[in-house]
RNA sequence: GGCCACGUGGCGGAGUGGUUACGCAGCGGAUUGCAAAUCCGUGUACCCCAGUUCGAUUCUGGGCGUGGCCUCCA
């Protein structure tokens, strides 16, 4: 069963413009750093897609690697906090801890890990002060009226990652540029508070950071000068990993910073942009009450990652009936111990480990599905439940048992499992005595509270309505 | 205005220079007391127009359409 794979990782690197065979930096310590949240308000399903697709990175790399070390920021101070706080009148901790714990749960019911680090923008200050001082004594960074700001003009490989050459983007931009700026591109690495704001005491007074500084600050920090892979949302691409770029290599004399970048593309909704100013945000909060987390998770895997992803009413349901059928096959195998060993097929690795190609690692999930409910033989049973499991995990599906994803947890029934067990039993005895009047009176009965009845060889099993 | 993606059957969504990916939904059959689940089978799908080619959905050019970015939205 164990097919071989040419256990080689390519990744499309934004850096590069073309996929790139992942060579770590040093193989016993993978690097991996992921923009987070900021912490002011719910995540949308949007905000979740680059959770999920890096958790699923982190799964894959530490299929190859035996210790990688993958770091997701929290950025818990940002003028929308200092706003939303004021509004209430508490302090920012207030704020950002509450929809901290609010993010890490809602992502959690989608199936993704808490990552290894999960640093802090405000736990990290005196980091960020010790590099603004590097980038100005560098003649990279220049204070101005209590700010201090990077200049662009000193880096000339400013604009690599997003491939805007700057005269271009001078030309159009349609910002008012602040006067104390020494070139119009430059950009805030730390601005002044008023008594009002929340503040730290800095060599330019007191004042708080901007925003791409915290990233540079936690990196360094927590992984070290050059790291090996980098990812966000495809949004974040230019300015702000533009921006982390330019002061990391900067106060590390030119070292580079991430070797491979990996962006995710952006969630539709209706064929448009999932955002904000739109209003058509769908928080993840509230869809978690609405499907079960492995069905949005497996939503948002459908596609490959880097491109848009459609979302509408039918994508759910459908994700849900995926998992119906992938269950179903474990379900059919719920006796059968799965065989030691490693189980995931070739075919499945190779196409994560080709730019983590998911809809055709999931074509091959299904594959097995369909061969475990073919197989008779007990032994392929044992390797075909391992390799649907194993597999599952990889892209962290499949891990609950296959009576509960039916069963459901979540209690869409009024009736609970004893009552249904008991009905079952009542029409069994009515299907033995030929009575099938009864018999159906009681299945659609039960339909009626919400679960199906499916009879088998076995016995009869059940199920909750989707 | 500049730059960049994308346009595949009812829906989602891979991929390939020439043999219907896959899933959901639909249809036919097997099975079932009837269902469900499962199995088998099933759909003139690749925006338009040129070009390259023996052959293009896949390469090149043009067009149309949709969407995105252009200093703090994943």
């Amino acid at each position: 069963m164990t097919e071989t794979s040419s256990k080689t990782l390519t990744l499309y690197n934004t850096l590069t413009r073309h996929k790139d065979v992942f060579q770590p930096i040093d193989p016993d310590r993978v690097t991996m750093y992921v923009c987070g949240p900021t912490v002011y308000n719910h995540a949308h399903i949007g905000n979740a897609r680059p959770a999920v697709i890096f958790d699923m990175l982190a799964r894959v790399l530490r299929h190859l690697y035996p210790n990688v070390v993958y770091a997701r920021n929290i950025t818990d101070i940002e003028d929308k906090i200092i706003e939303i706080a004021a509004q209430e009148g508490v302090e920012i901790s207030v704020i950002t801890e509450r929809y901290a714990e609010i993010y890490r749960t809602d992502m959690g019911a989608l199936g993704v890990a808490l990552p290894d680090i999960e640093p802090k923008a405000t736990e990290t200050i005196p980091e960020m002060i010790a590099m603004m001082e590097r980038l100005i004594a560098a003649g990279h960074a220049y204070e101005a009226e209590g700010h201090v700001l990077f200049n662009v003009p000193s880096f000339p490989d400013y604009g690599q990652l997003s491939r805007r050459p700057m005269d271009e983007m001078v030309a159009g931009a349609r910002v008012e540029v602040a006067p104390y700026k020494k070139d119009p591109a430059d950009f805030v690495l730390w601005k002044p508070s008023s008594d009002e704001q929340p503040g730290w005491d800095s060599p330019w007074g007191r004042g708080r950071p901007g925003w791409h500084i915290e990233c540079s600050a936690m990196i360094e920090k927590h992984l070290g000068d050059t790291i090996d892979i980098h990812g966000g949302g495809i949004d974040l691409q230019f300015p702000h990993h533009e921006n982390e770029l330019a002061q990391s290599r900067c106060s590390h004399e030119g070292a580079p910073f991430a070797n491979y970048w990996l962006h995710n593309g952006y969630l539709n909704m209706n064929s448009v942009k999932m955002s904000k100013s739109l209003g058509n945000v769908l928080l993840v909060h509230d869809l978690i009450d609405q499907a079960p987390g492995e069905a949005i998770r497996l939503a948002l895997l459908n596609g490959h990652y880097r491109q848009p992803l459609e979302w509408n009413d039918d994508v759910l349901p459908q994700a849900k009936a995926q998992l119906d059928r992938l269950y179903g096959a474990l379900r059919q195998l719920e006796d059968v111990e799965p065989a030691a060993g490693d189980h995931v097929p070739g075919a499945f690795l190779d196409a994560l480990l080709d730019d983590l190609n998911t809809p055709k690692a999931l074509a091959e999930l299904f594959q097995l599905a369909k061969l475990a409910n073919q197989a008779k033989d007990g032994q392929e049973q044992a390797k075909l439940k391992a390799a649907l499991v194993q597999s599952g995990l990889l892209i962290g599906l499949l891990q609950q048992d296959a009576n509960q994803w039916f069963e459901g947890a979540d209690g869409s029934s009024d009736l609970d499992a004893d009552a249904i067990e008991a009905q079952i039993e009542a029409r069994n005895a009515a299907r033995a005595a030929k009575d099938f009047a009864e018999a159906d009176r009681i299945r659609d009965a039960l339909a009626d509270a919400g679960v199906l009845i499916e009879d088998g060889p076995e016995g009869t099993k059940w199920k909750l309505a989707g």
